[in-house]
DNA sequence: CGAGCGATCCTCT
DNA sequence: GAGGATCGCTCGA
C-alpha cells in the first residue's frame, strides 16, 4: 500500500544538520510555493549539496560577497542567485550559521499547480519537463532575487515552505558527480536523484567556456 | 531524446 | 574583463 504524502512542515531541526546528511533526504519531500497566482507543490527529484567554503564547486569558496550572503546565514533558509543572465536558481541554507553550505534544487515533479506553472514555462515539450533543471524549476515556481532570504520554518509571511512528503528509500538514492562543477569540484558524488525518476534532468559535464572571437 | 550552439548580464577580480 | 551550479532552439535518430 501507498501512504500519502505527510504534510507536516519540516522544522528548522531538518536543515541543522550536514549538508550531505540532509541533501539526500530531501528526495521525496515537498515543496510548497505559495504567490498571488495561486499555491504550487514540487516533489523533489534532483538536487546537490554545496559543502561549505572548502568546496571549490561553491560560490562560498571565495568568502562572503553581497550574493551569496544567505549561505553564511542560518540553515532553514533559500539561497536564490541569478546566473547566465538569463537564470536563476533555489537552493536550501543547512548546518549551522556561518558554515555556507547549501543543497541546490536541481528537479522535482509538480504536484499542485501543473496549470500555472506551464504558463510560466511555455517551452515545455511535456509536464515533466516544467521543472526538469535548477532554472527550469526556479521559473515554475517564480522565483527570483527578490526571495533571496526567505525563511522555510516558522515564518508565516514567508512564501515557502517544506513537507515531509513520502522520502525516498536509501536503496532509491542515486549519487554521481555534480552537473557542469569542474576541476577538484567534480570529484565527489554529491548529486543526488531519485532512481528511475522521469523529472531528473540530464547529466551535463562540466565545459570549460570559449572565448567569442 | 540528445548533441551542438548561442544567448545575455550579474558578480567578483 | 572574464566567466558562469543553464536553457531553448534546431536538427537528426
Amino acid at each position: 500500500m501507498i501512504l500519502a504524502p505527510d504534510r507536516t512542515p519540516l522544522t528548522r531541526d531538518f536543515f541543522d544538520r550536514p549538508v550531505l546528511e540532509v541533501a539526500p533526504d530531501l528526495l521525496g519531500r515537498v515543496l510548497v510555493r505559495d504567490s498571488d497566482d495561486g499555491p504550487i507543490e514540487v516533489r523533489l527529484t534532483e538536487v546537490e549539496a554545496y559543502a561549505g567554503e572548502a568546496d571549490p564547486g561553491s560560490h562560498a569558496y571565495r568568502g562572503r560577497t553581497p550574493r551569496n550572503d544567505v549561505m553564511f546565514g542560518p540553515p532553514g533558509h533559500m539561497y536564490v542567485y541569478f546566473t547566465y543572465g538569463m537564470w536563476h536558481c533555489m537552493n536550501l541554507v543547512t548546518g549551522p550559521e556561518g558554515e555556507a553550505s547549501a543543497v541546490l534544487l536541481r528537479a522535482g515533479e509538480i504536484t499542485v499547480g501543473a496549470e500555472l506553472a506551464r504558463t510560466r514555462r511555455l517551452s515545455a515539450r511535456n509536464d515533466k519537463e516544467l521543472a526538469k533543471g535548477p532554472a527550469r524549476l526556479a521559473t515554475a515556481l517564480a522565483v527570483d532575487r527578490s526571495l533571496d532570504g526567505a525563511d522555510l520554518c516558522g515564518d508565516p509571511a514567508s512564501p515557502f515552505r517544506l513537507l515531509a512528503g513520502t522520502p525516498v528509500e536509501a536503496d532509491q538514492v542515486s549519487e554521481g558527480p555534480r552537473t557542469g562543477v569542474g576541476g577538484e569540484g567534480s570529484v565527489h558524488p554529491w548529486r543526488f536523484w531519485t532512481a528511475n525518476d522521469p523529472t531528473v534532468s540530464p547529466y551535463r559535464a562540466h565545459v570549460p567556456r570559449r572565448r567569442r572571437t
